[in-house]
DNA sequence: GCTTCAAATGCAAGTTTGTTTCGTTTGGAA
DNA sequence: TTCCAAACGAAACAAACTTGCATTTGAAGC
């Protein structure tokens, strides 16, 4: 599929801007770097197309809307059967507070970023998700006490 | 400061659309929530002035611009002296290869997220904020091998 | 029960932004 | 040098956002 499309100087300026404010408009976009509007919103629909951005959102301050509560957990699971993976990856990733979920090297085998509502929310989470699977065999918590940085934004630089 | 602005749930309806794509058009999350257009858009900049819409941003795929590794590190460090411990923070976060940092309770104090492009520039990463560093005790590191969900949304239903 | 007032709404006009068209330029390969 | 494909900018066009205004709604006070 994808002829890996080749990223030149606008392209990686045009993202720079896009992964800190993707409202901004495509003339100021096309002033800072020297380029014109319908320029770069060819580039930013290539981009696209070619899956360079997955996606646009909007990002929501998890504490104002009632989950002020992040925690990390790293799962170890009892069986590393490609089948057991497969079905633990497409378990986690179904639950709406298991905001990432990553497959990992290493002491754990999935490290999970959760957030809930209060400790009691998460609680029943463990059940849910860990006593009641007979494939996890152990989990650590951390809990957030400050989300020094958040964000997804790659440098492009 | 906020006098939480209590959300309806219209405003949820509406950040559940933003968290998937911020680019929808206020006419049709209108036509989805049962409101106007305008109606959308005033509850949309209000919730930008709130803070509860925290920024708008393209999310990149970061293999398509050659930062194919993700790797979650674990750091201890050797004093929790509030200074040292600020000083560690703002530490991590000015660098751009550090995606996300949190302080946490547990086995580790601080858990990151990195995006690097080789496993030499991690090597090399981690010298200039690890070992290099007086005040980490010792880190650990896991590397991903699948990014199975990846997003900051936060449920809202 | 009636009045009042603040907050939110929808419609319609006005403005900004995004998108397409089209002719031109640019950089390579034949 | 010629040719061709890719990308560009200016301008016209379409779509989306934003604002003003009159109306509705709901709760508090009389």
């Amino acid at each position: 599929m994808s002829i890996s499309p080749e990223l030149d100087a606008f392209d990686r300026a045009i993202l720079a801007i896009l992964q800190k404010d993707n409202a901004t408009p495509q003339r100021a976009i096309g002033e800072a770097v020297n380029l014109s509007a319908p320029a770069v919103q060819r580039r930013i629909k290539r981009m696209e197309e070619t899956g360079i951005i997955r996606a646009n959102v909007a990002l929501v301050d998890p504490a104002k809307v009632g989950h002020p509560i992040t925690i990390f957990v790293e799962v170890e699971v009892e069986s590393e059967r490609a089948e057991l993976i497969d079905a633990a990856k497409r378990g986690f990733a179904a639950v709406p507070e298991v905001q990432q979920c990553y497959y990992v090297t290493g002491e754990a085998d999935f490290i999970l970023v959760v957030t809930v509502a209060t400790m009691a929310d998460y609680e029943a989470l463990t059940r849910r998700l860990f006593f009641e699977n007979n494939n996890v065999k152990r989990f650590r918590t951390f809990v957030a006490m400050d989300r020094v940085k958040v964000g997804l934004e790659v440098p492009v630089g």
